[in-house]
DNA sequence: AAGATGATCTTTACGGCGTCCAGATTCAGT
DNA sequence: ACTGAATCTGGACGCCGTAAAGATCATCTT
């Protein structure tokens, strides 16, 4: 299997490898789901044999990491724009959570596969709890524009982690049809979003009432 | 619980290799962790034929279904007795939730299985959800203690999914080493806990000053 | 220009996995 | 005691992650 037909015009030595290999995993995690994201079917995607991977991630876990890392940048732009695009901080609150979730709920292997990724190493990413323009960092800024005390850190750090886990809890139950009725029943998916998150005290939900 | 003859003296038949099976997965959830969990491993633990749990369980699935199972009645029974051993209704509330958080992080490999089942079919386990001593219903009930109208049963269902959300994600999170030097400053994990749902607005954790 | 060097990719191979199948063994009902 | 069903073993298949050794190619040195 030489260079020999012309159309073939992949040459020995692959452009971007590293690239291809991250795109080829995320294009079989949204078609295929993430139990057929195995290395070697990986490789078969982006055309490549089953060992050539190891030039360029050390494992499998450090291409999933890389897979996970752009999940986490696509996060934190969704999450961006979604302050940005509202007014009241009340508002920007409830964007924020509406937004996290929709992008678990719009990319659920994705997001499957980055806290997978954090879990087994018992740590976030720091490009997601650290930097500025983290998801983390726009929740909490947001409260302190809300009106929380910037000086009280514990406080503020509390409140911060606890609209985290709020969020992510939401976006795992989200697809548990357990909760299918009640979606039915407020009128759709982001009723029922808006609806949790009142009872949340934290993302500040406008309310109706 | 029936002991496993390690000696020649195991007969042909097992006696009851379907309990046999699931108490070895445990052991090995708890000692190997979850990624050592092959069915293979614990057809071994068992001292038994790889084809051997076949004739019990339809596939590796249906076994951690099992496993499964018995984790959710765990946590039921933890639950009940966390609710029982309070007398107010806010104390009761927030011993629901440091129950169930404290569950996942004293049995992290198994609350991780109990939820990758669930997820796996999109689906929350009946006893989980609908039985009348599950966790979610002791949650319902003890927010209508709380003073929640049960006529209005849709807000009930929207403020127990918001605690059943809020707990899930902070068991979830809590593991993350991110959070230790908060739980360090607040001077324990325990601490860490209460301060979290003090802001969730759910659990209603012993009030600030 | 020629050759050496190192990066990249392929081939092959190993052990472990989930699962199926054909036998061996034992149990239960006649 | 005989028969049939239930239970367990042994072996096989194709997948997986990963490692080692050889092939191919780009680039740098001279």
């Amino acid at each position: 299997m030489r260079e020999a037909a012309a159309t073939d015009n992949r040459p020995y030595h692959h452009g971007d490898l590293r690239r291809a290999l991250i795109d080829a995993a995320r294009r079989l995690l949204e078609t295929e789901g993430p139990t057929a994201l195995s290395l070697r079917a990986v490789a078969r995607e982006a055309g490549v044999s089953p060992a050539a991977p190891y030039h360029h991630f050390k494992d499998k876990g450090e291409l999933l990491d890389a897979v996970a890392h752009e999940g986490w940048d696509l996060l934190n732009e969704l999450m961006t724009a979604a302050r940005a695009s509202h007014a009241s901080v009340r508002d920007k609150l409830t964007a924020l959570g509406v937004a996290y979730v929709r992008f678990a709920r719009d990319n659920p292997a994705l997001y499957r596969v980055m806290y997978d990724c954090s879990r087994d190493k018992d740590s976030l990413p720091d490009h997601v709890h650290a930097q500025n323009d983290s998801a983390y960092c726009q929740v909490r800024d947001t409260l302190v524009e809300a009106g929380a005390d910037p000086m009280d850190e514990q406080e503020l750090e509390l409140a911060t982690t606890a609209a985290w886990c709020a969020a992510h809890g939401l976006a795992e139950m989200f697809s548990f049809k357990q909760f299918d009725h009640l979606k039915d029943a407020l009128g759709g998916d982001e009723a029922f979003l808006r609806g949790v998150f009142e009872h949340m005290g934290i993302f500040g939900a406008a309310h109706h009432g």
